[in-house]
DNA sequence: CCTATGTTTCGATACATGTCGAAACATCGA
DNA sequence: TCGATGTTTCGACATGTATCGAAACATAGG
């Protein structure tokens, strides 16, 4: 995974009220899945996030499109809606990468350059 | 840990340049470790970084204050040099974000709505 | 076909960021 | 004290970002 990317990714997470959509997404639902339905407050169309957020509709899709852009997110137009939800894989790399680095370094558990490497 | 805390760590690491600056702390040493000397190739002061990056000693001044202000990294005065280090426990908190979501999330392993959350 | 609802695009505005070179500051060694 | 070396601050410039409202697009339902 180049570093280009993962800045990117980066990026995406870099503003709290994106943020925010994200705890919100996974607290929410893949794609289909039964809780889509508004009753468990657990729906995730775009006007939902900028309600909850108090942001303008087009400060939200500009948002969505950020965290779309660089993998974090998908979205699905269903009906008038758009659904949309998180890819963790996505945020899997991030782990990984901190979780490697932070490996690397001395003051890792086992402790020695390289040691544990990956 | 508030989000907006974490949304300028992450935002600290939306930069290549500084993405490869955490790498390279992270090969590197903690502060008075046996290895802070030049003869490893694993000196850390700031202006080996910027000889590594390409880049002039006042760009990489600023992308180490961004990291400095975050949390990110330390850095200790050092005769003319000024050595730098990574604060593994920044890390270790953007990774606890992340892990955290991800575990919120239906498609997590045991997956269920908020099931082995956290 | 028309209207209502939800989303995106467009244009504008204010502010932040990355980069450089020049100048200032800090420390060492002669 | 003076010069050499390393770092930070300053000023400038170009580019990117967050936000809004208005307008355009998409879909559902009468």
């Amino acid at each position: 995974m180049p570093l280009d990317r993962l800045a990117a990714m980066f990026k995406a997470l870099s503003h709290p009220q994106r943020l925010k959509i994200i705890q919100k997404l996974c607290g929410c639902c893949a794609p289909g899945a039964a809780c889509t339905t508004r009753a468990d407050g657990l729906r995730c169309c775009a006007g939902d996030l900028g309600a909850d957020l108090g942001l303008a509709a087009s400060t939200v899709s500009h948002h969505l499109k950020e965290l779309r852009q660089c993998g974090i997110m998908e979205v699905q137009r269903c009906g008038q809606r758009v659904e949309c939800w998180i890819n963790p894989a996505a945020l899997g790399q991030l782990t990984a990468f901190l979780a490697g680095a932070v490996s690397m370094h001395p003051a890792a558990t086992g402790g020695g350059h390289g040691r544990s490497k990956r």
